[in-house]
DNA sequence: TCTGGGGTCCTGTACCTA
DNA sequence: TCTGTAGGTACAGGACCC
C-alpha cells in the first residue's frame, strides 16, 4: 500500500509515448481507508486511520485527508491521534478487503492472464500481448482505472515501464488516483533524480548505508565504484541495486508464485510471564497454522517461533521435523519444545508460530485435532522433563525423539491420518 | 514515543560430510 | 588416521515490503 501523502499525483495524457512500457504495475489507492469510506459515506472527506483503537495497536491504512497531517501506515494508533487528533479511528473488515481486492483482480485478469498479485491491494500485469485486443500499454492502463473506479468505486495508480521495478516507482509517484507511464528510452532520465529511498528493497538501514558514503540519489550511484556497494550493502543487494539503477530488471510477471511460509503471530494487550499463558497461546497459534496448511493443501518440514520480549528484542527458534505434517498439535509439540529451550528473563510481549519449507501434503490431515487431555499430558510431560533434566536435555532428547520418527518425550498417539478422497 | 501482522530474502555461523 | 578444505544444510537474526 502506497504510503506517500498523496501530493505527487501526475497523470500521464492520452496519446503520450508509451514505447516498450508493456509492464504495469496497479495499486489501489489507501485501499482499507478507502474501501471504509465507501461503506460509510459519513467518512469521506474525513481523516480516518483503519486499526484498532487498542494501546498496541498501529495504523494499518490512513485516508489521505490523514497523511496530510503525516500519519502513516506502521505508526501505532496513539501516535498517530496526536498528530491528527480529528482522526476517526475505524476497526478493520478484512473480508470486505478481501472481496474487493478478488473483484479488482477479476477485472485485471479480463485484460491479460498474465497478472501477478503482489498483495491484497497491487499486482502487476504483463500486456505486451494485449496490444492487439485492447490497445497500447497507455490505453489499457486508462481503461483498468476507469473501470475500477465504475465498478468499484474506488481509486487505483498504474505505473507502466518496461520493467517491474521502473513500473512500481511510477505508480508510487504517480499517487493517489494517477497514471505514469515511463516509456523504455526514458528510463535512465526517470531514474537518475530520484532519491536512493525510493529504489524498491531500498529500506532505512540501506540508505542509511549509502548516505553515509555520499550516495543520496540514483545519478550517485551511477557514479560509484561496484566495490563501494557491495562494502555498504553486500553482496547480494549491492549487486542488485547495481543493476536497478541501470534499469536492468529481469524479473518477469510471475502468475504462479507459492507460498513459502504460513505463520500467525500475536502481541499481548499486557506483557506476559505465566507459561501456561504462552503454552495455551502457542497451541492456539500452531492449530490455526495447521489449518491454514490443510486448507492450502500444504504440509511444513520445518517449524520456526517467534518471541518478543518487554524490551523488544525478538529471538527465533526453529526446528526441522522428521516427519513434514499439517497436523496443529504436532505444530504445537514442536512449537512447545522449542519455547521450553528459551531463556526467559523478561516478560513476552509478541509469540508467534510459523511453518516453514512447505510442500504439497500426501495425505490429507483429519480436521483440527483438538485434544485437550491429550495436549495437557504432553505439556505435563515436558514441563516435568525440563524440570527433572533441565532445558538442553529434553531439547535433545525430543529432538532425538523427532529423528527416530515419532515422540520419545512424551509418548503419544500419533495423529489418524485420513486417505485423500 | 514506543513500535501489528503477514510475509520474503539475505547473511553469518555452526556443523556435518566428502 | 589425521588434517585441511570445500560444499551443503540448518539455524538465527535482520532488513524490507505491504
Amino acid at each position: 500500500m502506497g504510503r506517500g501523502d498523496g501530493t505527487g499525483r501526475v497523470v500521464s495524457p492520452a496519446g503520450s509515448d508509451d514505447t516498450g512500457a508493456g509492464i504495469l504495475h496497479v495499486d489501489m489507492d489507501a485501499f482499507y481507508a478507502s474501501v471504509e469510506q465507501l461503506d460509510d459515506p459519513s467518512l469521506r472527506g474525513k481523516p480516518i486511520v483503519v486499526g484498532a483503537p487498542e494501546s498496541r495497536s498501529v495504523v494499518s491504512s490512513a485516508s489521505y485527508e490523514a497523511r496530510r497531517f503525516g500519519v502513516r501506515s506502521a505508526m501505532p494508533v496513539g501516535q498517530a491521534l496526536r498528530l491528527c487528533p480529528t482522526a476517526i479511528v475505524v476497526r478493520p473488515h478484512f473480508d470486505r478487503y478481501l472481496a474487493l481486492s478478488a473483484q479488482v483482480m477479476g477485472i485485471f485478469r479480463d485484460v491479460t492472464p498474465l497478472v501477478e498479485p503482489l498483495s491484497i491491494d497491487e499486482a502487476f500485469l504483463d500486456v505486451r500481448g494485449a496490444r492487439r485486443l485492447w490497445g497500447s500499454p497507455g490505453t489499457i492502463a486508462r481503461m483498468l482505472r476507469e473501470r475500477v473506479s465504475d465498478e468499484t468505486g474506488l481509486t487505483c495508480s498504474v505505473g507502466g515501464a518496461a520493467t517491474k521495478h521502473v513500473a512500481k516507482m511510477a505508480s508510487t509517484i504517480s499517487k493517489p488516483d494517477g497514471l505514469l507511464i515511463v516509456p523504455e528510452a526514458e528510463t535512465a532520465a526517470f531514474l537518475a533524480p530520484r532519491s536512493v529511498r525510493a529504489l524498491w528493497g531500498v529500506g532505512p538501514k540501506a540508505s542509511e548505508a549509502l548516505e553515509a558514503r555520499g550516495i543520496r540519489t540514483v545519478s550517485d550511484v551511477l557514479d560509484a565504484p561496484r566495490d563501494m556497494l557491495d562494502r555498504a550493502l553486500g553482496a547480494a543487494m549491492g549487486d542488485r541495486v547495481w543493476h536497478l539503477v541501470r534499469g536492468i530488471d529481469p524479473r518477469v510477471v510471475d502468475t504462479h508464485r507459492v507460498e513459502k511460509s504460513i505463520g500467525h503471530e500475536e502481541t499481548f494487550h499486557d506483557d506476559v510471564s505465566d507459561a501456561a499463558i504462552l503454552r495455551s497461546e502457542l497451541r492456539r497459534l500452531a492449530d490455526r497454522v495447521g489449518a491454514r496448511l490443510r486448507a492450502g493443501g500444504w504440509e511444513a518440514t520445518t517449524i520456526a517461533i517467534k518471541v518478543r520480549f518487554a524490551d523488544f528484542t525478538t529471538i527465533s527458534r526453529s526446528q526441522t521435523l522428521a516427519e513434514p505434517t499439517a497436523v496443529g498439535q504436532r505444530i504445537g509439540v514442536a512449537a512447545h519444545e522449542l519455547f521450553s529451550a528459551v531463556d526467559r528473563r523478561l516478560p513476552v510481549r509478541l509469540i508467534g508460530v510459523r511453518a516453514e519449507r512447505l510442500r504439497p501434503s500426501g495425505t490429507s490431515a483429519p480436521a483440527l485435532w483438538d485434544d485437550d487431555e491429550e495436549w495437557r499430558r504432553i505439556e505435563d510431560a515436558l514441563d516435568g522433563a525440563v524440570a527433572k533434566f533441565g532445558r538442553g536435555a529434553v531439547t535433545r532428547a525430543t529432538h532425538i525423539g523427532n529423528a527416530r520418527g515419532g515422540g520419545t518425550l512424551p509418548s503419544h498417539q500419533p495423529a489418524p491420518r485420513l486417505d485423500q478422497g
